[in-house]
DNA sequence: ATTATAAGGACACACTTGTTCTATGTCAAA
DNA sequence: TTTGACATAGAACAAGTGTGTCCTTATAAT
């Protein structure tokens, strides 16, 4: 329906000028400022084609306003506002805080969350993600430190080499290690190489979800 | 700065009737308007808390232009647009890695870059901000590994307790610490408590950049 | 070649709209 | 009480701005 190429040149320059204009200045350009723009030197001819821009269903107007003109849809060809959709960034709930000494908290959202980026998620469905601040330093051998926020995507499975976030029977705490399936036990690796490995059974473990990614905020 | 109750009912009214007619129309609306709006009768006044408000800092206004006001910021006790505006995601440039053995590259993007959001930048300004991928084991006291993502702020002074990247001329290496002054040297303090402080002469370091935030990306 | 239609241009007109000036009211500090 | 800063109202003014008309030029169909 709406084919970019059937416009003239000067439509085209209207919709682009049309785009930047408000970007910068945050309301619509007049149409002498468009004329100016585009090189048309008559306010009827610019006036004659935003009508037309109207009727192809680029562009709406109110009628005796002045500046009363205002985009409806995208300009073909023009990434600018794609790029912006596909950014689109998502909120994490931040469901509380990661202590060595207690399970991770069930999921549900405490009304804080922080904002990422999808890509920071990599494949993870984002309804599957979930915050955790780290608290104190029982992480670190996994290399997190205090006040990191660890994002944790819920599974019920591990692949080996995966780092999750394990509930252990044993020792009645929380940790994040490296996870390894053996013959008969799961070898818990930290992540720092100078520390030694644990080793339990599969029975006798929970694993709670696996990290996604961790991000280390610094004051300003 | 911005106190949201100092302003009156009617700069209130004002700020919400803005926000409401640029949803909808899609153009600000004129000063009349917005004196019909809120029940101010003359234009004089509407202009008048305008330039209150600009004043505030919640507008901005182009002058001698009709409808040239724009809304900055958001107006507090009002989520709606928080969300919005929190959320637009900046580009930030990868401009290459960080190596113990090496300087941090100049400031020069090329191509790659990561979106993240503004609350993850701080203070900082975008502009300022650049990212560098480490290279290695060698900041491991420092708590960083080997494939993380380092936010860093261009800058050519620190305050004590930051993290900062610092070029050491003795060693002929980069690395990330906690940066003090002392009386007649800087000490540089590793995150890692267990490892002990550097001392250097300021002559003979140089800051590359403020550790903004760090992420530390796993593989899914 | 003739005609019809679209497109471009110049300009006057009327309405829109921001700005400014003066007068008045309010209220707290001196 | 007086003073002065702040807020309001109303009116007048000067640009800003959209719209209609008339005209010319280009393009395509007949």
């Amino acid at each position: 329906m709406k084919d970019f190429n059937k416009l003239s040149k000067r439509q085209r320059n209207i919709l682009i000028y049309m785009e930047g204009y408000v970007e910068k200045h945050g309301f619509p350009p007049t149409i002498r400022e468009i004329g100016t723009a585009t090189d048309i030197n008559s306010t009827s001819v610019v006036n004659y084609n935003l009508n037309k821009l109207v009727q192809a269903g680029y562009l709406e107007r109110s009628g005796r306003v002045s500046r009363g003109i205002r985009m409806v849809g995208e300009i073909p060809g023009d990434d600018k506002k794609k790029v912006k959709v596909a950014q689109a960034p998502v909120s994490i709930p931040l469901v509380g805080q990661i202590v060595a000494g207690e399970p991770v908290p069930p999921f549900e959202a405490n009304g804080d969350s922080i904002e990422v980026t999808p890509a920071m998620l990599g494949n993870a469905n984002v309804d599957d993600v979930f915050a955790l601040r780290v608290k104190g330093d029982s992480m670190i051998d996994a290399m997190i430190a205090d006040g990191d926020i660890v994002l944790l995507r819920r599974v019920s499975t591990a692949r080996n080499g995966d780092m999750v976030a394990v509930w252990l029977d044993e020792r009645g705490e929380t940790t994040l290690k490296r996870f390894y399936l053996e013959p008969d036990r799961i070898r818990l690796q930290p992540e720092n190489p100078t520390m030694q490995p644990i080793y339990v059974h599969p029975a006798h473990c929970q694993i709670q979800g696996k990290v996604v990614s961790v991000i280390r905020p610094f004051r300003q």
